[in-house]
DNA sequence: AGTGCCGCCTGATGGC
DNA sequence: TGCCATCAGGCGGCAC
């Protein structure tokens, strides 16, 4: 849907090339009704002979001033559209609200999901009352850092959804909340209470720089946004994260990660954009017996604190909700004594293709969860290191600063492992997809651990982490 | 009070 | 091919 940059747009061309200011309304038709707030017919009648005389902005809002005090202010949510035609245009599937001016042309209101809002209003209070009573200054008005401290520091929700507040600062949605975060190198995730006085400062001067460059493009046209009916805006192409999901970050040639926020669909790059409320994460990875262990004591050593990932996979499957999943799923597995049957559902799995597809995804989101749950508690300042197996898969590599990824040759690696089980062909199966070979290139470090210890933790101190 | 989630709508897209 | 689930530039209201 239009943000500040698009509606800037829009009202530029009603006012520039449609010349809608010298235009005055002969008749309204409504043909949704929940379109209009308020009454309907006062609506349609108020608005008969008065002419349009400004069309100004407050954030996403967009408001028609006219003859006789009254202002319609006009919200397009998702989908609204304004376009001016002649008379003898026929009206298509979702034109639902029609102002006829008296020069054979109208202003059709079009809004494909039917979420726009408009309400007609006194010129005198219409900033008094809602809805614009509720919307905060644009990121263009002056701000206080006194307004901003108050606003982000004392709240403990994610900066996302605090970009997206109408009532602090107005006039950011999906998209440009999104480039922010990535412009100021702040992880979408991170509460506003750990945000320092700097970041709320380069939040706003970022805010100004990017939407005054969209708003010079046109605006974002991803989906269905027009200027006009064959207009449409050129920012899409220079957006840095928003509808990237995946393709390499332009910073650091990280894969962009999208993740829910709020039920927003929220892309950033896990890597450069830091979360300021977790501690710094070493991620050890690397397939099975190739000494994850004897990497993780080193850096134990070094003063880093160890996550056990084992353990916290353990506690995913003691928790009562989790249990509760899984067994709708998997109504035959047995639970003994707060404890699932990890052995009858690995067998069950294997026999269970689509099954192990849902419940992996679910286990991993539970982990996922868990892991910055006890991240936070560990909080800014510390170090932390754990050791992954399966690190890309679940995407713990989002918490990630720094991966080191420790690699094996096979023959060695089958000879540690006979040597601690007597079965390597069992492990190796099992443990064959760890990782990929294109995961190789995510990691920051990648060292060898084909000799000994003494030699390991040689290579490990050359690393200087 | 602060937070999380759902509902409002239609259409495009992708998986089976 | 169709059928079904999921997702989309937003926000208000409700329940805890």
């Amino acid at each position: 849907m239009p943000e500040l940059p698009e509606v800037n747009n829009i009202i530029n061309y009603l006012k520039n090339h449609e010349h809608l200011t010298t235009k005055t309304i002969c008749k309204v038709d409504v043909l949704y009704d929940y379109t209009i707030e308020g009454s309907k017919d006062y609506f349609i009648n108020a608005l008969k002979n008065k002419r349009i005389l400004d069309i100004t902005q407050k954030g996403k809002y967009i408001i028609f001033h006219l003859s006789d005090d009254l202002v319609i202010v006009s919200h397009l949510r998702m989908e609204g559209k304004y376009f001016v035609k002649n008379e003898d245009v026929e009206n298509t599937k979702h034109d639902l609200v029609i102002f006829h001016f008296t020069d054979n042309t109208k202003l059709v209101y079009n809004d494909t999901r039917k979420f726009g809002r408009m309400i007609l209003l006194n010129e005198k209070n219409y900033l008094s009352v809602p809805p614009l009573s509720k919307v905060g200054p644009e990121p263009f008005e002056n701000i206080s850092i006194a307004y901003l401290k108050e606003n982000y520091q004392t709240k403990n929700i994610a900066l996302k959804q605090l970009l997206l507040d109408q009532s602090i600062i107005s006039g950011i949605g999906n998209i440009y909340a999104d480039e922010i975060c990535f412009d100021t190198k702040l992880n979408p995730r991170t509460p506003g209470k750990f945000l320092s006085d700097d970041d709320l400062l380069n939040i706003v001067s970022s805010a100004r720089k990017i939407l005054t460059l969209a708003i010079n493009f046109g605006g974002s046209t991803i989906k269905t946004y027009h200027i006009a009916e064959d207009k449409e805006g050129n920012y899409q192409s220079h957006l840095n994260v928003y509808n990237r999901e995946n393709q390499p970050c332009k910073r650091c040639g990280y894969p962009l990660r999208k993740i829910f926020l709020n039920g927003r669909g929220t892309t950033f790059c896990p890597r450069c954009q830091v979360d300021k409320s977790l501690p710094f994460v070493l991620a050890l990875t690397g397939p099975i017996a190739s000494g994850k262990s004897s990497v993780n004591a080193y850096f134990v050593k070094q003063g880093f604190i160890s996550l056990d990932l084992d353990n916290i996979v353990h506690e995913v499957y003691k928790d009562k909700t989790v249990q509760k999943e899984i067994k709708n799923i998997i109504p035959s597995l047995k639970i003994v004594e707060g404890n699932i049957d990890r052995l009858y559902l690995k067998q069950y799995l294997i026999n269970h293709k689509a099954a192990k597809n849902d419940l992996e995804n679910y286990l991993y989101e539970g982990l996922y969860n868990l892991v910055l749950k006890k991240l936070r508690k560990i909080g800014p300042g510390k170090k932390v290191v754990m050791d992954v197996p399966l690190l890309f898969k679940s995407h713990l590599d989002d918490f990630a600063n720094k991966i080191l990824l420790i690699q094996i040759n096979p023959n060695i690696q089958r000879e540690r492992l006979e040597k601690r089980s007597g079965n390597s062909d069992l492990y190796l199966k099992l443990n064959k997809s760890y990782f990929e070979q294109e995961d190789i290139k995510k990691a920051d470090f990648v060292i060898s651990n084909n000799s000994n210890l003494e030699d390991l933790y040689k290579e490990l101190d050359n690393l200087n982490i």
